[in-house]
DNA sequence: CTAGATAGGTACTGACCGGTAACACCCTTG
DNA sequence: CAAGGGTGTTACCGGTCAGTACCTATCTAG
């Protein structure tokens, strides 16, 4: 059970401050390999600067994950008001981009499931501050689905986007131990007949 | 981030040998803290035994998990067989017991995923000794429910099993992250309705 | 020019990790 | 009785972990 690998050094000669340094990298290890295999020594190697440093930022590896788990969550609501935006008055094109989307995402070969999700896997203790960083992240996931499967004016809304979000977390998870061979256009004629499901 | 805590003992007073303690524990103790978390000697005194004869047992605790795993994949296989004797030559009952049995388990308050799933998020290493088993698992899985599918004549058998393993298996997840209340009853209306949508 | 904040560097602490050596102790089987 | 295998006990190895003390270098603001 070795404990970690390097990531390629991220450029501190750019003006980039160590902050943004140490989440980028840490972002990028956590995710390819576990969070409980990292340590806070490589991640500040990695991000060309020392344990010091690292922890006159972050008040310790918890606060670190949490930090990465809540940057996480703000890109990934910057890229559902963007999708929002690009089809904007159109709910069944915003929740057939975002079926698209994530089918993009389950197909990739670097994917390793969802960070939000792996990291609840890996923190199981209640108290740990990533935890409601996480559990804030599911619910408004969920409730954006859902209030688009009503907007789109579709029969039982929160039923479909339940199963559209269960069946896309699913995916997720799975593709990590199965092979993904067409697993992406699959999930899109998985969504689409969901959706075809519960037209009124 | 503290490191795992005390599984209660496994009575060694009965004649169960030091082996199957051993596993006992261990499924325990990862199942409910995760692989990382727990270390060998956690392990080995909560089985009242101690390291050494953990290691006369077991190669490596990696070689432990990919033990630890078998077994639960072997279990897995046996509620197949019962479930399939139980609803001998009806398909249909088979596949609804099926669905029920797992929101059973998604709906229960101490479940934390699929333990193979999760192991495949905590250990990415591709050389690791339980990729195998998960990968194996996982394809078994799915195949009998394609298998069954097929067999109760829906339409589309492939997809469907897709559609439906993937959505427990997202359940599975997202009840880590998420409130359960309802889950398990929700879980049923959809997968019937998956169902209902693939009939011939 | 000086003061203060921010960062880097090094060395350390105490704890725990996976894994092993060596030896005493049964309990069975012959 | 003797022999041998499975077990328990203790102590240890080298390595890594999260976290800290302390000192220096740089840069900016006044």
């Amino acid at each position: 059970m070795k404990t970690a690998t390097r990531a390629a050094t991220i450029g501190k000669a750019e003006g980039i401050p160590p902050r943004e340094r140490i989440l980028a990298v840490a972002a990028d290890l956590f995710y390819r390999h576990g969070i409980r295999a990292v340590g806070v020594e490589a991640i500040a190697e990695a991000a060309g600067t020392n344990k010091m440093t690292l922890y006159r930022h972050f008040a310790s590896k918890d606060e670190l994950v949490a930090a990465y788990l809540r940057c996480l969550a703000e890109k990934a609501s910057a890229s559902w008001d963007k999708l929002a935006a690009q089809h904007a008055g159109d709910p069944r094109a915003q929740l057939r981009a975002w079926l698209e989307n994530m089918a993009g995402h389950v197909g990739s070969g670097d994917q390793r499931g969802c960070p939000l999700s792996n990291a609840a896997v890996e923190l199981p203790e209640k108290d740990h501050p990533a935890r409601p960083v996480i559990e804030a992240f599911k619910n408004a996931q969920r409730n954006r689905i859902i209030q688009l499967c009503a907007a789109a004016d579709l029969a039982q809304p929160e039923l479909l986007a339940d199963e559209l979000f269960l069946l896309l977390e699913g995916a997720r998870v799975t593709a990590q131990s199965m092979g993904r061979a067409g697993l992406g256009e699959r999930l899109i004629r998985m969504g689409e007949a969901m959706i075809a499901a519960h037209q009124k």
